[in-house]
Formats: structure tokens, sequence, C-alpha cells
DNA sequence: AGCCATTATTTTGTCGACAATTTTAATATT
DNA sequence: AATATTAAAATTGTCGACAAAATAATGGCT
């Protein structure tokens, strides 16, 4: 993607990775004299990136306290996925008018990729998982429209592969998906934004009434605990 | 809104307000030095604020090159366009749900206010294109989804108004727009989200065409020309 | 003259230090 | 013992300076 170059860049991908992958749990206060000292580096190189850092979603920032990992409710969770179904519904629609027959193809290989590899290695959720999102990546793509994918692959997904990572929602509905997922390339290839949007809309939707349940499920057994 | 405390913070305002206005016009190459001395701050300081501003989508950074205003094709006005359309019309469909009744009486006389202005100022295309951002403005707060309004408020209207003080693109369906805003009002009133969506779509994408055919009699001018 | 290589100059990246603010600790008071 | 006040420590905000890189200028060559 883009090429590293200067510290506060490789500190800026190796800050984001730990705290998408919970290294740096949510919430936590960063301390500016600590982190530096960590990575041998300036605070003006390290400050440098922490605000971009904070110009992703990653980290919240408070004058004269500093920065913190945000931290996300289920609730917030919940509000991606509604933010997720309006945008990628649009990315969708637009990808049935803009994906080129190349770009349609491989997404077609992707998607069989994912099905023989979830074949093989059943129970691997965490696969299933970053390949979904693989899916739902390229048809952000495919839609060609810049702000869309700036907003979706530069600041929401990160925020969605850091919950995946850290909550470990691994979706039961991994068949379903892989079906839906087909029915989606074909009203993209057919050109059909209006039924493509749909059905990308009502795909997120499942997925996040399957979270709301689950969290209603685990607030009831902890209730009892 | 957020109480400005540090140096940066005020530059950051600043430089944001003259970039919207186009007092810094886009597609600028920022020198460092230079606006480091004209606002009498260090570079440190100076940058803690571009970086900020590239946070929200104004500014582009290019690495050991530095900080250039962002610069807006009419293509990429119409790529915000299908934005707005997706997450405001979703924006809507959550305000049916969530809008408190006090906050639907306020938006009620937020576009009483409008529509009497209007009346009186005629002309004043200025005023109603502000004014009807403050309507949408009101919605998408209505929604109560808290990612939904950082990405709208925070980052993407920052480009449309942008567009509007630069391009000045003074609509002419201001009368139609303040039925169309009544409308939508009754179906959030009504807690009937999905019409409320609905209608909001197609109250962008008729402001998207109009641009988009405004666009092309430009073109076809200048081609005389 | 036009183009390329080399040198100067400017600009960005990075560093360490001090000032202003916040947080923590200690002390006094009820 | 708990709270309020004050003092100490640590942290963030800001500054100026040097190093590395990019841009501009100079000079040599065909």
């Amino acid at each position: 993607m883009e090429l590293v170059t200067t510290r506060a860049d490789s500190l800026f991908n190796d800050l984001r990775q730990r705290i998408v992958e919970g290294q740096i749990p949510m919430a936590t206060k960063l301390s500016e004299p600590e982190l530096a000292a960590h990575y041998e580096v300036s605070r003006s190189t390290l400050r440098d990136a922490l605000s971009r850092l904070e110009g992703i979603g990653l980290l919240e920032r408070k004058a004269n306290v500093g920065y913190r990992v945000i931290s996300l409710s289920t609730a917030q969770l919940l509000e991606i996925f509604q933010v997720r179904e309006a945008l990628e519904g649009m990315a969708c629609r637009l990808a049935a008018s803009n994906m080129t027959p190349d770009e349609i193809q491989r997404l077609r290989q992707l998607l069989q990729i994912h099905q023989s590899n979830s074949l093989l290695q059943q129970g691997e959720a965490y696969m299933q998982q970053e390949g979904d999102l693989d899916f739902h990546y390229q048809i952000v793509l495919g839609s060609h429209n810049q702000q869309l994918i700036r907003m979706l692959t530069e600041e929401l997904y990160y925020l969605v592969r850091m919950y995946r990572y850290q909550f470990g929602m691994a979706s039961p509905r991994a068949k379903r998906a892989f079906s839906e997922h087909q029915h989606i390339i074909d009203a993209i290839a057919d050109g059909d934004g209006e039924l493509a949007e749909i059905l990308m809309r009502r795909h997120i939707a499942a997925s996040r009434k399957n979270v709301e349940q689950r969290i209603a499920v685990n607030a009831t057994t902890q209730e009892q605990a």
C-alpha cells in the first residue's frame, strides 16, 4: 500500500497493529515519555504517529491530558454495524455500475478460495472473519468512490478488526454468509445495483442481529453468575 | 462545542476556517516555516494543527514533501453526495426511532425560522445553504449514533461547506427543498424510519442531480468559449 | 539552445530542553 | 478518619536547533 519511509510512519503502523490486536488494551492511557523510551524515538516523532492514530479514530485526545486508546462498548459495535450497512450498501450499489469484468472475476475467485479454505479448516473462525472482511473490502474498492473507500478502509475497518480481535465474535453464520456473498456477486455481475444494495444491507443487518443476540445472551448469563 | 485551550487548538480552528472558506486555495502547498512565522508559533505547534487537519480530510500529506490543501474535483463532489445519501439516509431512519419529542420540536422550529428568513431575504442563497446544512445537521444528531455523527459532522460536512464556499453552488431548489424537509420531519415524527430514509435519500439524490446538471451545463458553455 | 550532473539552498524529519498544566503526594484541619 | 489545602512530581505543550531529504540553482556538455 503506502511505502514506509519515516520513523513516525513505522511507529504509526506498529502502534496501529498493537491497538487493533489488543496488545495495547482499550482505554489505555498512553504515556508519551514511556512510549518514546520504549520505541527509542523522540516525543516529536511519537506524537506525529499518535496524532495520526487519532485521525483514524483509534485514539482519543484531551487537551493537557493526553492520548488514550478508544474504548468501544457493545452499543458502539452495533452503531458501527449501522454505519456499515449504510456505506457498504451504497458501495455495493455503485460496484454494480462501476466494477470492471476483471474485478468481478477476481471477486469470484476470492470467494472460491474462502470457501475451500473454510471446508478444510473448519473451526478456524478467525480465518473466516478475515476472509469475510476481504470480500467486503474488494466490493468497497469496486465502488470506485474515493470518499467511500477512504471512510471504510482507512477508518471504520480498523475498528471492525479491533472488535473481532478483542471480542472474538466468531460468526456461526459462516455457511449462510457464503451463500449471501454469492448472491451479492451475482447481483453485481448483473449490474443490478438496487438489488445488490438490498442484499448487502440484509447481509450486514443479519450479522448485526446475530451479535445483538449474542450480547443479550452474554448479559443474561452474567446476571446469573 | 469543544473549548479552545492550546495554541495548536486555535491554530487548527483558524486554519480549518481559512481552508473551508477558500482563503487558502485548494491544492496549495503549505510551507511550514512560512506559516509558523505568520502565526508566530513554533513548527511543532503548527505541525500539531496540520496533522489534525489531515485527520479531518482537509489536508493531504506526503512523506518528506509536506502538507497540501486537498483539491476536490467536481467528480469528487458527486462522490460526496453519494456518501451523504447513504449516511444521512441511515441517520434519518435512526432519527425516526431515536429523536426525542423535544428534538423533533426544535427541528420544526428550525425549519420555520429558515422559511421566514428565506421569504424576507430572497436571493440570499448563501443563507439558505447554511440553513439547509443546519437542518441536516440536526437530524444527524438525532440519530444518536456516535459513529455516524462523527463521520458526518467532524469530517464530511467540512468538505461540503468547502464546496459551497468555493464553488458557490446556490441551489435553485430552495422552495422544493423546504417542502421536502417538511415531509422528512413528518416521517420522523411518525416514527416511520423506512419512509424517512427514503425521503432523505431522494432529497439528497435530487440535489446531486441538480449539481450534476449544472456541471454538464458549465462544461458545455466552456467548450463554446 | 537544451539537457544532464553537481552543488546550494530550502524544507521536512527528528531531537532534546524548558514552560505550563495536571496529577500525585504530603500536610494540616475539622 | 475523612476532607481540604498545599507542595512535589510527572506529564503535556511549546520552543529552537540540527540532520536528512527534496527542491532550486549552477555549471558543464552535446
